[in-house]
DNA sequence: TCAAAAATCCCCGAAAAACGGTAGAAGCTT
DNA sequence: AAGCTTCTACCGTTTTTCGGGGATTTTTGA
């Protein structure tokens, strides 16, 4: 029996490319596409495919928050998740959320057969670079802030000094230090520059 | 006679969906594709086509630099943009650098044709996207930094001070200093941690 | 070749951040 | 009630940044 493909990307020319890889593949059934989040679930209330193939970056809603979506009122279709970034923070996000693999929109043909035959298995695929990033993210894992602490970095990030944070926050300018040490020691970061840096890169801004 | 057209892309997906949707016209000649700058110019030495599909991000050198390199080189190629963002600072930089169109990757078949047509007969092509963005840019501009300023920008991001940054460089503090004023004011940033944030938020870091 | 742009260097003082502590009060969990 | 986390607050010292300037050399582009 073959395996029903659907693709979910919002750049044409992917959908193209996949589809033009896939068009060989006899155990592959090519079953349709969509642009957005919106005419995916609109579809999948017609038919259900057994993998997705999901861009991370749609239009009218994340990827990551789609593959949820999906999942949690389709339990039995596989989601591998497709994107250029090799982001941890992303591929961790679409893992939480239910998707059994991930591959780079730079994979070649047979990276994404293994990638299908993978998960139809119920396995998990991840492409060679992916993993690896994965596996650099669990070493420096992302920190836990805390409610005040993630609002402290926000307006950090916007430009406020302390004595403004305080002014804003109705708190003592002593306090908003010791949030700032408190954030520069849970991103082990040595000044503010890094830990606006590290914070953006894991999405926390 | 046929128009003869070359792909700079490192994804394997996007070659493979021009290729798809380019293969059927009858006047497009594809002659071949590159993964990256360096052999797409080993490539050039060979044979050069009429058009190229050049992509903004790739591994070993942007597609900024490619393009005044190859127009440089080969005068008579028309070089068109291609890339998933819609930013303006990358459409000006690659019009500046002597491309001949843009368009985005979720561009139809007949962008694509229509694009390869325009600029075959010496116009300008620009995707309707990518030419509003051109419009509003004004508006929110991205500043233009200089080698040394990215330079420097990049070590404030890994949270080095002037001190050690001038080290590193094996330059004065104060020119340090200098550059960090600078980067302030171009990004009318108030301090570091917005100028970091704004830097990323740019896609400069 | 000549002007513009970029990169280099310096001074000053005020402001802010970084370092390294300590510590009470509130709130939730067990 | 004990223990934990979070939020709150303070102090003194050192380092760094920020906001004004001004100025020279090197590189680049037209």
């Amino acid at each position: 029996m073959s395996t029903r493909v659907f693709i979910v990307d919002d750049h044409y020319m992917v959908i193209e490319g996949i589809r033009s890889l896939l068009q060989d593949e006899k155990d592959i059934e090519w079953i349709g596409h969509a642009s957005n989040a919106a005419s995916c679930l609109a579809f999948l209330q017609k038919q259900q495919p057994d993998v997705i193939l999901m861009d991370i970056n749609l239009p009218d809603k994340s990827g990551i928050d789609l593959c949820r979506e999906v999942i949690g009122k389709y339990p039995s279709v596989f989601v591998i998740g497709l994107s250029t970034f090799n982001q941890q923070s992303f591929i961790q996000k679409m893992m939480d959320n239910g998707a059994s693999g991930y591959v780079l929109k730079n994979a070649t043909q047979s990276e994404i057969m293994e990638a299908i035959h993978t998960v139809m298995k119920g396995k998990t695929y991840l492409s060679e670079e992916a993993s690896q990033s994965l596996r650099k993210m669990n070493e420096s894992d992302i920190p836990l802030l805390t409610r005040r602490e993630k609002e402290v970095l926000g307006l950090i990030a916007e430009g406020l000094t302390n004595s403004e944070i305080a002014q804003k926050l109705f708190i003592s300018v002593a306090t908003v230090d010791t949030h700032r040490k408190n954030l520069l020691a849970k991103f082990q970061a040595k000044n503010i520059a890094s830990l606006i840096r590290l914070a953006m890169q894991n999405q926390l801004i």
